[in-house]
Parts: C-alpha cells; sequence; structure tokens
DNA sequence: GTCTATACACCGATAGAC
DNA sequence: GTCTATCGGTGTATAGAC
C-alpha cells in the first residue's frame, strides 16, 4: 500500500528528475551536478542521496522515464492491419524520429553511450527491451519477420534519426527522407 | 625547418598520444585521466601541459589522427570508374565500417559526441570535413549527386557502423548486410 | 525521516622553484 | 623542461542537528 510518505517521496523524486531534466536541457546531459540540482530543488546536495542512492541512479530513472515515453507514443500508431505496412511503417518511424528530435538530452541518454562509466540498470534496460519487443512484433505486423531484415530496418531509422538529431536538431532535413526510404526498403523486399 | 628539438617534442606528444589510446581501449575514452597518463610515459602530471595546452587539445589531436587514418583508408578505395557503383559503394561502406568496428574509442571518438564539453577544434574539425568531401566526390562517381540521396545513404552507413559498433563491436552481423543494402539502395535511384 | 555541515578522494589546471 | 604544491571543482560518505 502506498502510504502518505511514500507519495511524498515519491513526489519529491519526480520534482529531482524534473529539474535534472531542466539542467540536462541548459547544461548538456554530462552537465548535471549534484549541487546545482540540489539547489535547483531547494536541497543540499546530499539530501539528493535520500532519494537516489547516486547520480547514475538519477540517470538510470531519467532513462526508464524516457523509455515509459516512448512506450506511449507506441501506443498511438496504427495497426499495420488496418492502414498496411507502407502507411504503418512510415507512422512509425516518423514517430520514432520525432520522438528523439525533441529532446536532444532524451535522445543522447537512450540511444547514445555518452555518460562516461554509466549504463542503465537492468530493470531499466528491461524496459527499452521491451520498447525493442513492441518494435519487432510492430514490423513482424508489417512483414519484416526475418532477423536480417530488421537488423538492416533498425540501422536505417537509427541512422536517420541520429543524423537528424547530431547535424540539423529540432529541424526536418532528414525526416522528409522518410516516405521514400521505405518505399526502398519495401521495394528491395519485394524484389528479393 | 625541423631543429632536434622540435623533433624531440614531436616524438614526445607521439608517445603521449599512443599511451592516450592505449588508456582509452582499457578505461573508456572519457576514463583517461591526466595523472595515470602522465606516468605512463614517465612524467608528472603538470609536465603534460607542456606539450598539449589541455585535456581536450588531447583529444583535439586524437580526433585530427583519426581522420587522418580514415583519409589512408580512402586512397585505397576503388575508382568507380573502373569497378562501377556497385562495386565501388559496397568497398566503401565496407572500409568505412570495418575502420570503425576496429578501434572502438576511435569510432566514438569521431563519430559520437561522447566526450562532454568537449568538440573538436576548427583545424581538426576541417581534416573531418575534407574527408566527408571526398565522401561527397565519391559518391558523385558513383552517379549519387543530389542532396536527398547523399543524405540518405550517409545515414544509412552511419546506421550501419553505429549499430555494427555498438551492438557487435569486432563482429560483422551488420558487416554482412552491406551488399543487399547497396543493392536496395541502388534499385530505389534507378527505379525513381 | 529529512536535512545540514563537514570531509575525502579524485579531477583538470596553474604557480613557481629548480 | 620537470618538478612540488596547490586551487577550485566533482561525486559521495558520514556525523549529527532537528
Amino acid at each position: 500500500m502506498t502510504t502518505r510518505i511514500d507519495r511524498r517521496r515519491a513526489a519529491t523524486r519526480n520534482e529531482i528528475l524534473d529539474a535534472a531534466w531542466d539542467l540536462a536541457a541548459a547544461e548538456g546531459l554530462a552537465g548535471i551536478a549534484m549541487r546545482p540540482l540540489a539547489s535547483a530543488v531547494g536541497m543540499q546536495a546530499p539530501s539528493l542521496y535520500e532519494y537516489f542512492p547516486s547520480k547514475d541512479a538519477i540517470y538510470d530513472a531519467m532513462f526508464a522515464e524516457g523509455n515509459r515515453e516512448l512506450a506511449e507514443s507506441y501506443v498511438a500508431l496504427p495497426d499495420p492491419a488496418d492502414v498496411g505496412a507502407r502507411e504503418a511503417l512510415i507512422a512509425s518511424t516518423r514517430a520514432f524520429i520525432e520522438f528523439c528530435n525533441e529532446n536532444e538530452p532524451r535522445f543522447t541518454l537512450m540511444f547514445q553511450r555518452s555518460i562516461p562509466g554509466w549504463r542503465p540498470s537492468d530493470d531499466a534496460y528491461q524496459e527499452a527491451v521491451d520498447n525493442l519487443r513492441r518494435l519487432d512484433a510492430f514490423l513482424e505486423c508489417c512483414g519484416i519477420t526475418d532477423m536480417r531484415s530488421r537488423d538492416l530496418w533498425t540501422a536505417i531509422v537509427t541512422g536517420l534519426a541520429s543524423q537528424q538529431v547530431t547535424n540539423d536538431p529540432g529541424g526536418d532535413r532528414w525526416l522528409t527522407l522518410i516516405d521514400e526510404t521505405v518505399d526502398m526498403f519495401l521495394a528491395a523486399r519485394v524484389a528479393t
């Protein structure tokens, strides 16, 4: 059961995480420091350790939060059985690249290994694996069943997202390539 | 003119850079610390500042060195006029992914933003731009002239390389997808 | 229980003696 | 050119006030 004290703790944890995202947006993901983070929520640095056992644990919670947000964006995707593989792939790719493009620190944390020495915990990583499994199921509904095709498709989609975020953050230079990319990929699959 | 003392300095600089690559391989790129690096070449930390003005300058020299190595691997590529676009694209993509795959810290330094707060200097970045220009010229010889096609191709190639290095370092899971990727890309170009 | 104060070990970088 | 000593920063552990 959740007591009042548990809810208070959870609220403070969320407050800390929100401040961490703000700091990441302003100073970069690796620019989060414990003392400024603490003062952003009106604490001294050591008090943060009442809510997170380490700085890495804060990154871990942010990683998990990002994956839950990605999972939410997946539930809005159309059913390939309704709209066909082409439209479904276009919609999912667009959703993914837009997700990456709208919050650069979140993209960096989730899809690049950019925090020295940090790796997601097993629990947090499980949420990422769950998302990958959801994507696999989605691709299977689109008729992409073999591993080599899935490997190629994930490489293409992550490549587009990474180029977009890195070289045109917030823009659409690679977003506008999605339709022809999907057509190219599907045409090759029909051909073989 | 290069005096004996200049050559001695250059030799020491190379010694430091070699030790830095070794440390990066062992501790991760961001795990390079000045004191261990200094002791690896038999110095105290402050002496390093006689050869590099800052730690970032060491990353900068490593970045430039990596780009020169990449440029060297480009000169061995076949001429598209000799072997045709398909073979030329396959060879260049294979060379690039193998380059990324054979030295993970070098890949991380050159193609990911993984050192917090560090960006290559203008001089070092120029070498990366030169390499990109070489790649553009090469793609043009392969008949890939418009920007959208180049954007798509660079996204695909960097996506393959990143998946290979991240998820199967030293292996060939994405390397073996090159041939069909090139065929897919070229078929779509002929079709439109 | 939650906070503050203090301290520790490490970091990159600098000053100045030799 | 290399050293020692040191500075201000980091993440983090701990003691203890309230």
